[in-house]
DNA sequence: TTGAAAGCGCTAACAC
DNA sequence: GTGTTAGCGCTTTCAA
């Protein structure tokens, strides 16, 4: 193992002083053509390239962005950590990522670590936030953005769906077509996403003069949406729902097992079912799930959008509170209304 | 805003030299209980925490582990890198996500990027290792370890499967089944699972007197698998395969889409399907998919062990060339063989 | 344009 | 056990 070469090993061999090869690869420094060139020469053949931490020191920025994630088993989260630090990546900058339970304390541990790491800026997805930790970070100047959740504190960026109107969809299409007995099976109370799409898609039904039939609740958590299917479906035809709204398709997954191989009820012919996120499995042919796609790519881009901001102009920046429009994805899993007008909804792409 | 705190001010506040701050703050430092006490209200007031990038500066350790993936469509790879991010927090350690395309100078730029944050070391998953790669993170006293490949580069650490011995257990479930034409939908070439896979199955094939009856390639890519598997299936009864070993589940699914959706075909009636990884989708009742597992947890153990012992003894830690025992899950896709004896298989569980 | 010198916040000898 | 001192590798005044 060679030692690691440093600016001034480089310097010593290009015959210049150490703070002409710190020039050097500075950009927008000033430095002659023909020191430039003796520094890059040298600097190639030691294979030298600048130390990034000690130049954080300096500098007092990192060029690291902590990510805060919960859980990576709803396919909407690797998609959004790939977009994410895909995008990051092109800004100059690198995800830290820090796993956590949604258990308050842990976040208040993982949430010091991340300051250890004197990270420029925190994104925390699926996770919620105290006022306490936003304080914290406030005072140490570290902007922060919530992704996928709202948040009613004062001054905090937050990007997310329009899940609210995304809720409201639901109900408009399965009250166009013709549902009588529908149900939602809920996501985790403790998240806006969840609250969002349930009052929507509350609001939806009661504009149309219809209300909810029946409700369970899965904690954006399989087994859980597993025993709440049964729950809801383990009856007879002219009892159990004929639709179903699931609040996230990660869930809706398991109920359409439930629901076909338990109880062997036809999808959508017995029974309509809608999920929320449009992750991947969703177009597979066996599920061919009718979702409200959230639009990652999009409320990436404003998550780093905002991020930039708030790094580079930490003052002035707004913060800001982000809904993506949420498009209605319609497949084959619940009935298609008759003469449907596809207005803000679409069968694939963007 | 308010401006970070340093240990100096912890120092000043608590009426101690600056070297005592750093003294109570460093694990298995001698300090007297009442400068520990007064240092730690001190902070505990400031809201002090060390400066982790200062403290890598002069140790030379940033606690920071490098992972390089390609792509995280395949689920394999999300929740490896939850169990990945989880043992290395245990552990101290946390994860730099680095994403790359799969080509060759990508992944050199990567590389360099990589080790200008001075990371204590680096896991390569789903990512090839060329020697040039290897070298130079040699002679930056890097370890490395790959995850999901092997390499034939003399001196480097590798984390797999026992793609082998698994893609014969597939041969011979299959034969067992008394399938007469079995076929096999390859992986990308670059891949050493793939090439791994497809050898044992071969020779699992061979050593019964089978031959592959038909073989196209997907590259891990669903379009292209898709593609593989019209190709493979649209034909006369008697000439299609009567069985087909798909070279990773990500693939799998889209193979089974086709069969059942495109080509009217049933599974495991008319044909059987095997997969590879045992992703939580293999386990969804619409594909219930028969599949050899990579047990990710005991691969991810390795590897973090590799690395920990890479990273502490580096003079001595011997390169390791891992192969986790890879079971067969027997779900319901593929025909059950006559009293097969779940000798090495598993139902379920670990 | 360039070099010398002063730190960034911390740890690690080294004396006391 | 504790303070003093010398850096870690870099950026950034400040003079020249």
């Amino acid at each position: 193992m060679a030692a690691k070469i440093t600016s001034l090993q480089v310097a010593q061999k290009a015959g210049v002083s150490q703070s002409a090869v710190s020039r050097v690869f500075t950009p927008g420094a000033s430095v002659s053509q023909k020191t430039a060139d003796k520094v890059r020469a040298a600097a190639r053949e030691l294979g030298y390239r600048p130390n990034v931490l000690a130049r954080a020191m300096v500098k007092g920025k990192s060029r690291i962005i902590g990510l805060v994630v919960a859980y990576l088993e709803n396919f909407f989260y690797p998609e959004t950590l790939e977009l994410l630090s895909n995008a990051l990546q092109e800004q100059g900058y690198h995800v830290l990522v820090f796993m956590t339970k949604q258990t308050a304390d842990n976040i208040d541990d993982v949430m010091e670590e991340i300051l250890d790491y004197q990270v420029d800026g925190i994104v925390m997805a699926s996770v919620a936030m105290s006022s306490d930790i936003s304080a914290r970070c406030q005072q140490a100047g570290v902007p922060v953005v919530l992704f996928n959740r709202g948040q009613d504190i004062e001054g905090i960026t937050a990007v997310s769906s329009d899940n609210h109107a995304g809720g409201r969809t639901v109900a408009e299409f399965l009250i166009a077509g013709e549902h009588q007995r529908i149900a939602y099976i809920a996501g985790w109370e403790g998240a806006s996403t969840q609250r969002d799409r349930e009052a929507g898609f509350r609001a939806g039904l009661a504009a149309a003069g219809h209300k909810l039939h029946a409700y369970a609740v899965g904690d954006f958590n399989t087994e859980l949406a597993r025993q709440a299917a049964r729950d809801l479906f383990d009856k007879p035809a002219n009892l159990r729902p004929d639709a179903v709204f699931v609040a996230n398709d990660h869930m809706a997954f398991a109920v359409m097992d439930v629901l076909r191989f338990e109880l062997n009820l036809q999808v959508p012919e017995d029974v309509s079912v809608i999920g929320y996120d449009d992750v991947p499995p969703a177009a597979w042919l066996a599920y061919n799930l009718t979702t409200m796609r959230q639009r990652a790519n999009l409320m990436v881009a404003e998550t780093v959008d905002a991020l930039m901001d708030l790094i580079s102009t930490p003052d002035t920046a707004m913060p800001r509170r982000v809904a993506i429009d949420s498009p209605l994805v319609v497949r084959t899993s619940a009935r298609m209304p008759k003469g449907w007008n596809t207005k803000g909804s679409t069968n694939e792409g963007f």
